[in-house]
DNA sequence: CGATAGTTTGACACAGCTCAATAGGCGTGG
DNA sequence: CCACGCCTATTGAGCTGTGTCAAACTATCG
C-alpha cells in the first residue's frame, strides 16, 4: 500500500519543494526528517520507498548486511538478540517515528521484526550517509535519539536484573500505556489499548515465560488493576496504581 | 594528584599548539579529544581539571543536575540506577578512554562511582556544547561511542534476561578481561586480571545476589576454568572455555 | 465446523534467594 | 609481633518464585 516511489517528487509544489511523499509524514515533524531542508528532503527522497507489512513479518535479519535505514511511520517494530541455543531477548520496542538502522556499521546485530502491521519509509543507506554529512542538525537528532534509546535500554536493564515478575508487567503495561494510547497523555488516570505483542512476545521482553506472563495478568485483572478484552485489549482504570507496581 | 589547572596553557610548546595537559593523554587518540583541533583543544582545556579518585568515590549522583562532563584517564566507573526500596542494578560500566556525561540534559538519571581508582580530565558541560557546535567530527564520535554504548546495553540485556547464573558469571569474566588485561589482546588463549568490582557489585551487575555470584566462581575455580588469589585477582587459562560457558 | 494459533490454568521441580555461621585479608594499636 | 576489629568472601541449609510440562480453553478463519 502507498508504495510510492522515490521520483515521484514535484518541485512545484506550494510548500517549498518538499517531496509530496514527505508531506503528510509525521516522521517530517517528530522524526529525524523534521532536521532536514527541503533540498536535503528531496535528496533523501530519491532513494525512498513507503511499505506497509503484516505483523510477523522479519524486517532485519541477525547478522544480516543492512543496505537500508527506515523511519517507522507506524506500528510497533521489536527488536532481539538470540542466543545459540534459541532463548530470545526482545531488547527495544520501537514505535513511530523512530528511525531504524544502525549507523557505522554494515552489518546489523540485531533482529528486527513487525510486532504489528507496520508501515515503513524507508531509504539507501549511501542517501542518509551523504546527508548526514550535510547536515550537523540531522547528527544532532540522530545523537539524541540514540542517547533516549540508550535511556531506555537502561531503565530496562532495572526492570531486568531487579525486579519481580509482577513488577515486570507493570513496568511493561505502562511503557505500552504512555507510548500508545493516545488518550493517556491528557488524562493522566486511565488508558486503554491493544497490546502490540503476544503472551510470548512479552515474556522475552521481561525475560520471563509465557506463563508467568499470564498469570501476572491474571492476577492483576482479578485485582481489578486491570480490565482484558480479547485477551489482547487492556483498558487500566488508574496508571497510579500500575505505577505503584512498577517498583 | 596532578591537579592541572585550564589556564596553565602554553601555545609556543612544539606540538603544533597542544596543551599540556593533553600532550600524553590517552582520550586525545581513542576518546573524544581525537576528534577537535589545537585551538578547540585549547578553548576545551580552559574549562579543564584532572583528578584523581579513590575506589568508591561517588563521582555523580542519581537525579542531579551535572555541570561537568569528564573524560575517564584510568580506572573503572560504574554506572547505577536504584529502586525506591533500595535494589540496586549496575547498567553499565566504563572505562579509559571513554567519556561521561549525558549531552542535552542537565540532570543526570544515573549514579556514577569509581569501583577502582580513578582519573579522570573534567571539562564544563557549557564549553563542551560550545566546541560541539564547532566540530561535526567531535558530534559523529559522541554518536559512535553512544551507539557502542547502546550495542553493550543491549548485549547486556540477553545476559540480564536470559542467561543462568553460570552463565552470567562466565559473561562478566569476558567482559572485564576483554577490557581490562592487556595481554589477552595479543595471546588470545589466556587472560589475567585484578577484579574491579566486589562480589556484591558484580550482583548488582548481573542481577543476582552475592551469594550466587561467589558459588559460581568457586564452581569455575574447582572446574579448573578460571584460578582465583586473594579473592581478587583472577586467571583464565582457556578464554574459549570461558566463551563456550558464557553462552 | 474443524484447524490453527494463542492463552489460561494446574501440578510439580529446581535455580537462585534468604538467613546464618565461618573464614580470610588487612590495617591499627598495643 | 601478635591481637583485635572490620570488611569482604565463602559455605551451608532450607525456602520460594519462577520455570517446566501438560492439558484444557478461546478466538479466528478458511
Amino acid at each position: 500500500m502507498a508504495s510510492a516511489l522515490g521520483n515521484c517528487v514535484r518541485r512545484d509544489i506550494h510548500s517549498d519543494g518538499i517531496p509530496v511523499l514527505c508531506l503528510a509524514c509525521e516522521a517530517r515533524h517528530k522524526g529525524i526528517c523534521g532536521a532536514l531542508q527541503p533540498e536535503q528532503l528531496v535528496q533523501l527522497a530519491k532513494s525512498t520507498s513507503k511499505r506497509k507489512v503484516g505483523p510477523g513479518t522479519q524486517l532485519v535479519d541477525e547478522e544480516a548486511v543492512v543496505e537500508r535505514y527506515a523511519n517507522i511511520l507506524s506500528g510497533v517494530v521489536k527488536l532481539s538478540k538470540t542466543l545459540p541455543d534459541g532463548r530470545q531477548q526482545i531488547v527495544g520496542l520501537q514505535f513511530a517515528p523512530d528511525f531504524l538502522g544502525r549507523p557505522f556499521e554494515n552489518e546489523s546485530r540485531l533482529r528486527a521484526d513487525a510486532a504489528t502491521t507496520v508501515s515503513l519509509c524507508s531509504f539507501s543507506r549511501s542517501a542518509l550517509e551523504r546527508v548526514m554529512n550535510e547536515s550537523q542538525e540531522l547528527q544532532r537528532r540522530l545523537l539524541k535519539q540514540t542517547l533516549k534509546q540508550l535511556d531506555d535500554a537502561r531503565d530496562w536493564m532495572l526492570t531486568l536484573g531487579r525486579k519481580t515478575a509482577s513488577e515486570k508487567v507493570a513496568s511493561f503495561l505502562l511503557l505500552i500505556a504512555r507510548n500508545i494510547d493516545p488518550y493517556s497523555a491528557h488524562d493522566r488516570k486511565t488508558a486503554s489499548f491493544d497490546l502490540p505483542l503476544t503472551r510470548g512476545d512479552i515474556a522475552d521482553f521481561l525475560g520471563l515465560t509465557l506463563e508467568t506472563v499470564s498469570r501476572q495478568l491474571t492476577k492483576f485483572r482479578s485485582e481489578g488493576v486491570i480490565q482484558i478484552e480479547n485477551a489482547r485489549h487492556v483498558t487500566v482504570h488508574d496508571l497510579d496504581r500500575l505505577v505503584a507496581r512498577a517498583g
